[in-house]
DNA sequence: GTCTATACTTGGATAGAC
DNA sequence: GTCTATCCAAGTATAGAC
């Protein structure tokens, strides 16, 4: 927020935040659709039907316009990653709310927009710092959700939270990134069913550990 | 081949050969110090001292010369890991064997390269399928591997040899592209740290499976 | 705050000399 | 086969009018 321009108050700051909004939007919509290298600010500018130049007036340079949109979807997505896991209390449950959330993220394009961040970040020196920052609470979510889940159970003591969780992202990312290389997303439906079969019998190998397990 | 140029046989191919051979060196070091986006024909042509007008002359056009270096790094990895897990016969054996090549990719700046073809491919019409094509060997090179180390364990007629495959494909991916978001490859080694102890503490659960499980 | 016009840069690709 | 010179397109960023 430090080189936010703009009026404090009045009108002018009324419409001013709503061009804003506009060009982030915008830049969402083409990030998802033609990816990092395809998001320039003459792209941007035509997807919200504004002046280029409003993109270096409100955003200053094109990365820090990206970067508001990532942090349009990554908080809109967690909103519902939050909700979607409010009530999952074992394993086999959580890999069910995983593979449904992860295809609206395919329908909605969030893991999209933040995978071609990721690729972009090698091009623009300082980026990757910045997105590792917005990852991060994806990380924490992650760990906190896995904690819940395997709270009770004999893993408990095992299981190391934070690296487990760091692996849950990387993997989300890697499937996302190898299922848009195609099109196909069967990919990624065949993961998810493999690891549901896969819990449902190491269910019973750990000991009942689950208590929606049967 | 299709579309490669110059004479059939003579004084004249050995030279254009040696080009060539220079230019895709030099088109693996630029992908893999500057990524995709930075590895330009004249970025390439400057760190092969190369003329930049070679480049269209014997790849017609960028993206190809990428595809070039890709499979050239690609077969020399290949090379390494079939060596690498030549001997190994179960899953704490395959761990350690593969923290340890994938220091070496580190180093080396392979999965870099993949990882950057990959974000790239995003950019550019129709070379996603081209990216796919050179992954899979490297998903049936897995599913290769993770046969070899479950087969005559209680694990074998459960896992879904090659979706787990794809999911080792995509986690490693998943993995390089975060460790080289802020330049630290601690990220990666805490993961395989946490395999290897899962992987003792899992050994005996799934009663004495991993012959080398001592 | 927003628009139009424009300066400047980089990179893909080709032409023609050697 | 290789080199130099050049054309053209796309994109960032700024200036100045409204």
């Amino acid at each position: 927020m430090v080189a936010k321009p703009g009026p404090k108050s009045g009108a002018g700051r009324r419409r001013s935040d709503e061009t804003r909004r506009r060009i982030v939007e915008a830049a969402v919509e083409v990030l998802k659709r033609e990816g990092f290298a395809g998001a320039s600010a003459v792209a941007v500018a035509a997807e919200g039907r504004v002046s280029q130049g409003l993109i270096f007036y409100h955003f200053g340079m094109v990365p820090d316009l990206l970067l508001a949109a990532l942090d349009e979807t990554s908080s809109r997505r967690m909103e519902e990653y939050r909700a979607a896991v409010a009530g999952i209390r074992d394993l086999p449950g959580l890999l069910e709310v995983a593979a449904r959330v992860y295809r609206e993220d395919l329908a909605s394009g969030h893991i999209k927009v933040l995978a071609e961040m990721i690729a972009g970040a090698s091009t623009v020196p300082g980026l990757g710092p910045k997105i590792v920052q917005r990852i991060e609470p994806w990380v924490r979510f992650t760990e906190d959700t896995l904690r819940a889940v395997v709270s009770g159970t004999p893993l408990e003591p095992f299981l190391p939270l934070h690296e487990a969780a760091q692996g849950v992202v990387a993997l989300y990312l890697g499937v996302e990134l190898l299922a848009h290389l195609d099109g196909e997303q069967g990919t990624a439906e065949g993961l998810f069913d493999a690891g549901s079969r896969l819990m449902s019998l190491m269910g019973p190998l750990l000991g009942v550990a689950y208590r929606g397990g049967g």
